[in-house]
DNA sequence: GTCTATATGCCGATAGAC
DNA sequence: GTCTATCGGCATATAGAC
């Protein structure tokens, strides 16, 4: 959508801005409130205008949440596709992915937030029904990295595998609730005790 | 509250029964929708009435849910206590704490659901300031039990606790996002595979 | 214990002036 | 791009009849 804008003047401080301004405002309400708990008249009193000024950059309050939502998906799953197709081994493969997403909650906390929050209840509509699909093609990258991993022997082999997914995937995003950037732990410190607990497990050996 | 009636009789089918019963269908909303999300229309729909009617059991929707986390915590905790208790060595406590767990989500899911779901938001009210006291509650537990870990050997030395902890809080917690009572996996299914990857890790030793 | 009827307020969204 | 003003709808909650 509306591509010639954005392929013709790329670097261009405008309305483009101030969209992007008002969605960061909108993200943060809606990580913390919630997405029905937030009204347009938070959003418009956190950013200083008044509600019905909102309609002049956005159709709906739907509509800002499916931009904040679809813009972080497409490049969360940009960053997945570039650790399947590299040569890396299984192992090294499943390290990546998971730094990857403790890096996604680091720089993008709200949108990751949003959606642990929120898709369940969003996906149901056709609007969101991409949430689901997303959904899915997560689990297709950690099922192949985990099979990869069970065939080159690189994890134990009475693993249940789909168990072991949702294990990991619950994991690393659940973080989202407790992780602040600028804290006291780094986003590679986390991933780095998270990995050793999840590679090695919490018993002396 | 109402001591009176409960003490003298314990087991009598009546106005207790039929609060028990809409809590029941508040919760399942509540889990599935989200509290705000969830009208007392809706709520009053699925138990046959009118939304005015449920007035004359509940003083507000707000009421219910209370009533509904705080017996809920009463009973989870007092479980815990009993592990506190104990005197299994640290590794089987850690153990029996998970597994206790996994038990409440099979049998409370929607508690647990709402409590996740929910403890942020309401806990800013006052009316809920027991939430937050519960959570410390629950942190003081589980410090305890891996402090315990540390100290006899059972756990690897170099652990972060407070990250360990918040690890098994969260892992342990989020499974009711998709654990479903009398599916093919029963909770102790889950609990073992849980305290494998928990305890040994997922690498190939 | 439930129903009828309704008060009261906040919500998302719109129309048109500046 | 923001403001003024406002609509129609749905939310929680109440009062009193049955």
């Amino acid at each position: 959508m509306s591509a010639q804008s954005r392929t013709e003047r790329p670097d261009r401080p405008e309305s483009t801005d101030r969209r992007r301004e008002l969605l960061a405002i909108a993200a943060e309400l809606f990580a913390d409130k919630g997405f029905r708990n937030t009204t347009v008249r938070d959003i418009a009193d956190a950013a200083g205008i008044l509600s019905g000024s909102l309609y002049h950059h956005f159709d709906s309050k739907e509509s800002m949440v499916d931009e904040i939502l679809s813009s972080f998906q497409a490049e969360l799953f940009a960053a997945y596709d570039a650790v399947l197709l590299s040569d890396d081994d299984a192992r090294t493969k499943i390290e990546r992915a998971v730094r990857l997403s403790f890096e996604a909650i680091d720089r993008h906390r709200h949108e990751v937030a949003i959606f642990q929050n929120e898709a369940d209840l969003l996906g149901q509509q056709e609007r969101f029904a991409y949430l689901a699909e997303r959904n899915a093609q997560s689990r297709e990258v950690w099922i192949t990295l985990l099979d990869d991993g069970l065939r080159s022997g690189a994890l134990r082999p009475d693993l249940d595998i789909e168990l072991t997914y949702r294990f990991i995937r619950d994991t690393v995003w659940v973080a989202v609730r407790w992780y602040r950037p600028g804290g006291k732990l780094t986003h590679t410190d986390v991933a780095d005790q998270y990995l050793t607990i999840l590679l090695d497990g919490i018993a002396h050996a």
